[in-house]
DNA sequence: CACCAGGCAAGTA
DNA sequence: TACTTGCATGGT
């Protein structure tokens, strides 16, 4: 079978077990951002609080947030854990989005994808993980989003080697499908939905995973 | 109690 | 270049 095929396979048996995922849950363009920056490495029901706390604040738009002293945004923050560093990167973040496009995130829309996965590159804090969120979730490119449940799932499955890279496993998507904002949108949220549930770090558990019976691989 | 969560950058040799 | 380490709250 094609590695097309498989992904495609897997995709539709992840979708007809867990159903669509809604991803990504925010109202705006600019709460993506900033939830793929305070979720780093971090539970996304922390990330929720602190998200909740600036919302009643009427605290999320960049423009507010820059004027934030730091120790102010980072005890705003503190639920989502490293809130220090995350302020300073939330810091960055909104310091780039004043001098590229006036707080203006709409102004990215006219961005070819590559030149605007690049500038968020150069941000500090952003890493390619949460470049490719900004850039599928926020702003609606095809960009596939790998994460430590994509690596894990693919490594668990020995569809790669364990010392694949980020762009590599990307690529491991990018390479054969089709360049489908909704598809990559779905793909990813049922990856880390099935991650979360049947392949924990330490064991697999796998006995029900979705993808079980297709990859008949159940470590 | 230990372990993990939708990473990233800086430091070291 | 190739490893380490720091960052830190909240849930299981």
């Amino acid at each position: 079978m094609s590695r097309k095929a498989l992904l495609m396979e897997m995709f539709q048996a992840m979708h007809e077990a867990l159903g669509p995922s809604g991803w990504w849950p925010a109202e705006t363009s600019f709460e993506v951002c900033l939830g793929a920056l305070l979720t780093q490495n971090t539970n996304w029901s922390n990330v929720e609080k602190a998200i909740q706390g600036l919302k009643e604040k009427d605290l999320l738009h960049p423009q507010p947030l820059l004027s934030l002293p730091d120790e102010i945004l980072a005890e705003l923050i503190r639920p989502v854990g490293y809130f220090r560093v995350k302020a300073d990167r939330v810091k960055s973040f909104l310091s780039f989005l004043q001098v590229e496009v006036g707080f203006d995130l709409d102004l990215f829309m006219d961005y070819p994808m590559v030149t605007l996965r690049d500038k968020l590159l150069s941000v500090r804090g952003i890493g390619p993980e949460t470049a490719d969120s900004m850039l599928l979730y926020a702003f609606h490119r095809p960009s596939f989003v790998v994460d430590a449940y994509t690596a894990r799932i693919l490594q668990r499955h020995l569809l790669i080697a364990e010392d694949t890279d980020y762009h590599e496993m990307r690529s491991f998507f990018m390479d054969v499908l089709s360049e489908d904002v909704k598809l990559y949108n779905e793909y990813h949220a049922l990856l880390v939905r099935v991650g979360k549930h049947w392949c924990k770090k330490k064991k697999g558990l796998c006995q029900t995973c979705p993808l079980g019976p297709l990859l008949e691989r159940t470590i």
